[in-house]
DNA sequence: ATAGGGTTAG
C-alpha cells in the first residue's frame, strides 16, 4: 500500500465526515484519541490523509504522533514511509522508529536505523534511543556489539539514568553476569518497579529464586510499589521453588491490589498451582478468567499433563481449538506428551498433521514430544523417522529414542544410538543411564548392568532418586541384593519408589525377612507405604506362606483403601491360595472388578498347584466366556493343571490351540508341561519323541521333566539318557543326579548310584539344603535338614526323637528305598 | 527499559 491507497480509504471514512474534524488542532486530539483507543489502526490512515490535505504534511509534532499510531497498531511499513518522507526529524523521532523496529523483532533494521542516525545527526543519542538499541543487540545476540553500546552509554554518562541503566542490566543478565548486573543496580540514583523487575528475573532466571524473593522484599521496603510484571516475575520464582505459601500470600495481595484481573499474573498463578499439584484450583481460576490468551490455554493443559491429567490435557486441546485458537509449539509439545502417555496414536498422528501444516517442524521441544509419543505408542519406525529428519539433536532427542529401544527392548539399537551420541559432543545425561538400565534389568544381564554402573560412576555426577532406584532395581532383577542394598544405602535421600525398589528387589532375592524388616524401616521413616509397597510385602507373606503376615497387610491395605488395586488383589489371591485358603481366594477374585489376565493366569495356576484341576479348567472356561484373551503364562497353569489331574489328551488339546487358535508361540515352560504331561501317563516312549520334534533347543527342565517321570515308572535305560542330556546343559543342578541315583537305589544299583554322587562332585553340582519353617508369635523359625542353628535344636530333637517312636508304636515305616545315599549313611 | 506457558527416566 502507499499513500495514495491512504488517500483513498479517507474519503470513504466515517469519522472525517463532520466538516469540523479537518481542522489541525481538532485533528490532532483526534490522532491522540486515536492512539489510546482501542481501534486505532482502522482511523490511522484516513486520519492521515486529512493530514495531508490540512496541511499538516511538515509538522514534526503531528508526524511523530502518527508515527507513535503506526508503531502501536503495527503498522510498520506506513511508519517507514512516513519516517522517510518527513522534511524534518528530532531525537523523538528517530527513538520512536528505533523502537518500533527492535518490538517487532527487526533488530538488524533497528540497529541499522542507528546508524544513520549517528551519520546524519549531530546530536548525542538519548537514553531512550540507546535503550531500545541495547534491546535490539540483546534480542539478536549481538552481545558484543552490546558492550560497545555499554562503552558509549558510559562515556555519554548515561550509565546512571534509569532507562539506559535498566537495558543493560537487561543485557547482563542475559548473559548471566549478574554480579556485572547488579553493581549498575547499586550505582542507579533513582530505581522504579522495572529496574527491580529486571533484576529480579535475572535471578529467576539462573535458577536464584530464593534471591528473587529476597529482592522482592527489599523492594518493598525501598517503597516502590509492586506493579504487574514484578508480581507475575515473582510468583513464577515462588512456583520454580515449590513455596505455595508464598505464591499465595502475592495471589491474596493480587486480589486486594486490583489487578486480579491480569491475564499474564492469572497465567502465573494458574501455573503455580499446577506445579504445586493444585490441579483443581489451578482449574478454578482458569474456568474463573475472563480474559484468557494462548498462554493461559497452554498452561493449563501443559499444568495437567505434568500432573497426569492426559485425558483433560487432550480435552481442554480439543476446546481451544474449537473456540478458534491456534495451538503453538508449547501447546503441542504439551499435548504429545498426554498423547504418548494414553498410548493415543491417532490423536497424536493428528496433532503431527497439525504441526506441519502450522510449521512447527523446526522446533526442537514439539519434535522430541513427536520422538517421545510414537515411542511410547510402539511406532518405534515413525520415531526414528523423525528423528531422523531433525537437523540437529539435543540430549533430549537422543534419550526419548534411546527410551523408545530400551522399553521394546531393542537392546542393538539402543546401544548403537548410545555410542552414537557419546562419539558426537553430547554427554549422555542421567535420564540416559536410567533408560539403558532399564533394559538391563528387563533382560537381566549382570555384566552389561555393571559396565553401565561403572559408565555412571565416571560421569562423576551424584546420583539422583531416578538413577538411585534404577540401580537398586537392576540389581535386584539381576539376583545382586547386596549390590542394590550397596546403592540403597549410599543414598543421601529416598523416596517411597527407592524403599519399594529395595523391599521388591529383597521379595525377587527370597529374601523375605529383610524385606520385612525394610518396611518396618520405612514405617519408622514416617513414610506411608503405597500399593506398590503392599504388592511386594503380600508377595513375601505368599513367598513365606505365612498366612499371619498376609492378613496383616490385607488389614492394612483395606485401611489404605488399597484393596480395589488390581496388583494388589492379584498377589493377595495368589497369597491366599500360596498359604492353603485356595477358598479365601476364589472369594477374593469373584470380588474382584475388572480383573485382568494377570488375576485369571494366577487363580488358574493355583488351583492347578492344588490339585483342583477342574476348578482350573472351570477358571478357564469363565476367562473365555468374558472374553479375556488368554496369554503365555494362562496356558502354563492349563497345561499344569491337565498333567496333574492326568487329563493327557485335554492337555495336549489345549497346547495346540494355544498356537492355532490364540496365535500364542509355546515356550519351554509349556514344553516342559507336554513332556510332564506325556510322562505321567506313562508315555515316556512319546514324550522322548516329543521333546526330539521340538522346533526350539529342549532347556535342562524338559530333560529334567521327562526324568521326573521315569524314576516315576522305575525306567532306568530312558531316566539315564535324560539325566545326561539334563546334566549337559545345566551341570550345576543337583536335580537329574538326585533324580537319576534315585532310580538306581530304588533297583538296587548301588554301584550306579555311587557313580552318580560321585559325578555331581566333580562338576561341582551341590544340593541345595531342604528348609522348613514355622511361624511362632510372629517370628518366623527356619529349619534346615538336619541343622542344629536353631537356639532350641537340642529340645526340638528331643521332641522329634519322641514323636518317631511314638509314630512307629502306631505302625509308622520308613519308605527308605528310594533315598540318596546320602540319607542312609547320615 | 520490565512479566507469564513446553519435551525424556526410577
Amino acid at each position: 500500500m502507499t499513500f495514495k491507497s491512504i488517500a483513498v480509504s479517507a474519503v470513504a471514512s466515517p469519522v472525517l465526515r463532520n466538516p469540523h474534524v479537518k481542522r489541525p488542532q481538532t485533528l490532532v486530539h483526534l490522532l491522540q484519541s486515536c492512539i489510546s483507543g482501542q481501534t486505532h489502526h482502522l482511523h490511522l490512515q484516513p486520519i492521515h490523509a486529512q493530514s495531508i490535505i490540512s496541511g499538516l504534511r511538515s509538522d514534526l509534532f503531528f508526524n511523530n504522533l502518527l508515527l507513535n499510531g503506526y508503531s502501536k497498531s503495527g503498522l510498520l511499513g506506513y511508519a517507514q514511509e512516513l519516517f522517510e518522507r518527513m522534511p524534518e526529524r528530532n531525537m523523538i523521532s528517530w527513538s520512536s522508529m528505533i523502537s518500533m523496529y527492535t518490538q517487532h523483532n527487526r533488530e538488524e533494521e533497528a540497529l541499522c536505523l542507528f546508524s544513520s542516525f549517528r551519520w546524519s545527526s549531530s546530536d548525542r543519542p538519548n537514553e531512550f534511543i540507546l535503550a531500545s538499541v541495547l534491546r535490539a543487540c540483546v534480542q539478536s545476540e549481538a552481545f558484543d556489539h552490546a558492550a560497545q553500546v555499554h562503552g558509549l552509554v558510559a562515556k555519554l554518562g548515561l550509565d546512571s539514568d534509569v532507562f539506559a541503566g535498566t537495558a543493560l542490566i537487561n543485557f547482563y543478565t542475559k548473559i548471566g553476569g549478574m554480579d556485572k548486573a547488579m553493581l549498575i543496580f547499586y550505582e542507579l540514583p533513582v530505581t522504579n518497579s522495572v529496574t527491580w523487575t529486571a533484576v529480579i528475573t535475572g535471578y529467576s532466571q539462573i535458577g536464584k529464586s530464593v534471591t528473587s524473593l529476597r529482592l522482592f522484599n527489599q523492594m518493598k521496603e525501598s517503597r516502590v510499589q509492586p506493579d504487574r510484571f514484578v508480581l507475575s516475575s515473582v510468583i513464577s520464582a515462588c512456583s520454580a521453588l515449590d513455596f505455595l505459601e508464598g505464591g499465595r500470600q502475592i495471589h491474596g495481595y493480587v486480589c486486594r491490589n486490583g489487578t486480579e484481573m491480569d491475564v499474564s499474573i492469572n497465567n502465573v498463578l494458574i501455573d503455580l498451582y499446577c506445579k504445586c499439584c493444585k490441579v483443581r484450583i489451578a482449574r478454578r481460576l482458569f474456568d474463573w478468567m475472563v480474559v484468557k490468551n494462548l498462554v493461559s490455554w497452554t498452561t493449563m493443559i501443559a499444568g495437567c499433563m505434568q500432573n497426569s491429567f492426559d485425558l483433560e490435557a487432550m480435552n481442554l486441546f480439543v476446546e481451544m481449538s474449537k473456540l478458534g485458537w491456534r495451538p503453538d509449539g508449547f501447546a503441542c509439545t504439551s499435548i504429545l506428551t498426554s498423547c504418548g502417555s494414553l498410548m493415543a496414536l491417532q490423536q497424536g498422528k493428528q496433532v503431527h498433521g497439525y504441526a506441519i501444516k502450522a510449521k512447527l517442524e523446526s522446533d526442537e521441544y514439539v519434535n522430541n514430544g513427536l520422538i517421545d509419543m510414537y515411542a511410547k505408542c510402539g511406532s518405534l519406525v515413525d520415531a526414528r523417522a523423525v528423528f531422523d529428519a531433525m537437523i540437529e539433536h539435543n540430549v533430549i532427542s537422543y534419550n526419548a529414542m534411546i527410551e523408545g529401544y530400551a522399553r521394546h527392548e531393542e537392546l542393538v539399537e539402543a546401544f548403537t544410538l548410545f555410542n552414537r551420541m557419546r562419539s558426537g559432543s553430547l554427554h549422555p545425561s542421567l535420564l540416559t543411564y536410567v533408560s539403558l538400565l532399564g533394559l538391563s534389568a528387563s533382560l537381566s544381564v549382570i555384566d552389561l548392568s555393571k559396565q553401565i554402573h561403572c559408565l555412571v560412576i565416571k560421569a562423576g555426577v551424584a546420583l539422583d532418586l531416578y538413577a538411585g532406584s534404577a540401580l537398586v532395581d537392576v540389581y535386584s532383577k539381576c539376583l545382586c541384593a547386596d549390590d542394590a542394598r550397596a546403592v540403597f544405602d549410599e543414598m543421601d535421600l529416598r523416596d517411597l519408589v527407592m524403599w519399594n525398589a529395595m523391599i521388591f528387589g529383597y521379595t525377587q532375592n527370597a529374601q523375605g525377612e529383610e524385606a520385612l524388616k525394610l518396611f518396618h524401616q520405612l514405617c519408622v521413616a514416617g513414610m506411608r507405604p503405597n500399593e506398590f509397597t503392599f504388592v511386594a510385602l503380600v508377595t513375601v507373606a505368599s513367598n513365606l506362606a505365612s498366612l499371619f503376615h498376609g492378613l496383616q497387610f490385607h488389614s492394612q491395605i483395606i485401611k489404605a483403601g488399597l484393596d480395589f488395586d488390581p496388583h494388589v488383589s492379584n498377589a493377595l489371591i495368589d497369597m491366599y491360595a500360596k498359604c492353603g485358603c485356595i477358598e479365601e481366594a476364589w472369594m477374593l477374585f469373584d470380588s474382584t472388578r475388572g480383573r485382568d489376565v494377570v488375576c485369571w493366569n494366577s487363580m488358574i495356576s493355583r488351583y492347578a498347584q492344588h490339585g483342583h484341576a477342574e476348578e482350573a479348567l472351570k477358571v478357564f472356561q469363565l476367562m473365555r466366556n468374558e472374553d479375556i484373551e488368554p496369554n503365555y503364562v494362562t496356558f502354563v497353569g492349563v497345561l499344569s493343571a491337565c498333567s496333574h489331574a492326568g487329563l493327557t489328551e485335554e492337555g495336549l488339546c489345549h497346547f495346540h490351540s494355544m498356537k492355532d487358535k490364540y496365535g500364542i508361540e509355546p515356550g519351554m515352560e509349556h514344553y516342559a508341561s507336554v513332556v510332564t504331561l506325556l510322562g505321567r501317563a506313562g508315555k515316556l516312549q512319546e514324550a522322548k519323541e516329543f521333546i526330539e520334534q521340538m522346533p526350539i533347543e529342549p532347556a535342562a527342565v524338559v530333560w529334567r521333566s521327562l526324568l521326573s517321570a521315569c524314576r516315576e515308572f522305575g525306567n532306568v535305560d530312558l531316566g539315564r539318557y535324560a539325566a545326561e542330556m539334563s546334566i549337559l546343559k545345566d551341570p550345576k543342578d543337583s536335580g537329574p543326579y538326585v533324580l537319576l541315583s534315585n532310580i538306581f537305589a530304588s533297583k538296587g544299583m548301588w554301584a550306579d548310584a555311587e557313580k552318580v554322587r560321585k559325578g555331581m562332585d566333580y562338576f561341582g553340582a551341590v544340593k541345595e539344603p531342604g528348609y522348613s519353617w514355622v511361624e511362632v508369635h510372629k517370628e518366623v523359625h527356619v529349619f534346615i535338614a538336619r541343622g542344629r542353628e536353631h537356639p532350641e535344636a537340642d529340645m526340638i530333637y528331643l521332641v522329634l526323637d519322641g514323636l518317631m517312636q511314638l509314630i512307629k508304636v502306631f505302625g509308622y515305616e520308613p519308605d527308605t528305598t528310594e533315598l540318596l545315599m546320602d540319607d542312609i549313611n547320615d
